[in-house]
DNA sequence: CCGCATCATGCAGGGATTTGCACGAATATG
DNA sequence: CATATTCGTGCAAATCCCTGCATGATGCGG
């Protein structure tokens, strides 16, 4: 690894998590903390950091939300979002829905090579301005503002028009009989034309999603290529999908 | 293999994966680190990359980039984007360009009638998000990270089928005979298209940017409908500008 | 075909940078 | 105050870089 993408890679994470840890970006880049404290160092003596004892911080206290983000996001959606991104492999396109969990996706997605991002959402466009690598395409369309999402016919038009290798899907409820669902009829018909259109597609889901129905239909549950789930859900509550044939990949601790 | 050939390969393989390795690049093309190193110390020359020890990285935009931006004079900026918002009349479509200033008159939108706003920054998007009574219309496109616009054929298009009351157009500099200007020339394309869709065109100007220009043209002064400068702005530097017969609004303190 | 200039390439060696390790000092934590 | 990290510095090894030069290919004019 080059020494300034290193650098900048710190300063991503710095952004991204408002601290960083020197022995857990040693850990990360498999290099030594002393050459972890040596750039930090360096990297205050340029004013792109304030070096505290065990890692640093950002120069200003960054926006109010920092805080807030880092909070609303549970870790559960973390770990989800950190396993989902790390099955983004070079040069391909992924299909980022709406949501905070996909949210999440974007913000732990690879920045050591490149790929493509397409969303219909401003608010994922937002969490990739400062990604060093992620060419992104912006679907546009009628702004749904409950889950900043565009919709209607030029959305639909502008989706036909790629092909993604990979969509991450965001629902409010999954159900073994009534499939993947949730509360806008327009917004479902959005999420199953890109599903339709997409190679590949898995939708991360939590507990409180499971076995869940919300009022408008998207896809069944075999349409997908996989379902994401947290490493504490239990077998027995998926059994009723394993039995769709629904592959089922449990986020390890 | 000829060396110019090599040369591309070089900036390709950058674009793909944000990186280039001598050693590696020099074994894939079999020929020895030397070549491989003079060919970036000559590409580093010709601003094509960033020499690094070990390899080279993509070139680092050197202007700060918009969120970096988002600190220079915020109070001028806050007081010309509530002066414009103020330019927006019920069941009117207006159409909002990226950048600081823009955003400032998402801010300070009119929250008491309805009215459409099209934009092609998610950023701005995101501003609108909790926006009671705005209908938003979101552009597509690639996205252009530094400024956090769509831009390409894709946003051309799209923008070609709305027909805004009010653009609100943003720039890095104006100058009486060059006109107005910015830094890149795509986004400077797609401004002067949504200007000319446009019925009428405003340009927020601060001290900073009258009498400057940027490398790429976008609009003849004469192009605008009306500039809206700050109270400060002294009558003399302005003259150019009303002598070209520019309507100019002068935001009250 | 010959001589010459030009250019790309590889090699050698001296210099610069980066990295990991060791050890004593500084700092946090209870 | 005691202990465990964490930090900074000096140092050595490895790696990488640059300069200068030799070699061979190519192109051009005679």
């Amino acid at each position: 690894m080059l020494t300034g993408q290193r650098k900048t890679l710190i300063l991503d994470i710095l952004r991204r998590d408002g601290q960083v840890i020197a022995k857990r970006i040693a850990d990360d880049f498999g290099l030594s903390e002393d050459t972890i404290r040596r750039d930090l160092r360096e990297m205050a003596a340029e004013r792109l950091l304030k070096r505290v004892h065990g890692g640093a911080l950002p120069l200003a206290p960054e926006l109010p939300d920092f805080s807030t983000r880092r909070g609303v996001s549970p870790d559960v959606k973390r770990q989800l979002g950190a396993f989902a991104a790390k099955m983004v492999k070079p040069g391909r396109t992924v299909f980022l829905d709406g949501g905070t969990t996909t949210a999440e996706i974007a913000r732990h997605l690879p920045r050591n090579f490149a790929f493509t991002v397409v969303t219909h959402s401003p608010t994922i466009a937002g969490e990739l301005e400062h990604h060093p690598t992620a060419d992104v395409i912006l679907i546009g369309g009628k702004l749904y503002k409950h889950s900043m999402v565009a919709t209607g016919a030029a959305a639909m038009a502008a989706i036909s028009l790629v092909r993604p290798d990979i969509f991450f899907l965001g629902v409010t409820a999954i159900h073994p009989v009534h499939g993947l669902s949730t509360g806008d009829f327009e917004e479902a018909a959005i999420k199953r034309h890109i599903a339709q259109c997409s190679a590949e597609t898995y939708v991360t889901v939590t507990q409180e999603k499971l076995d869940a129905a919300s009022p408008c239909h998207i896809l069944p549950v075999t349409a997908v290529s996989g379902m994401i789930v947290p490493s504490d859900i239990t077998e027995a509550s998926l059994a009723p999908y394993r039995s769709a044939q629904v592959p089922i990949f449990t986020v390890s601790d």
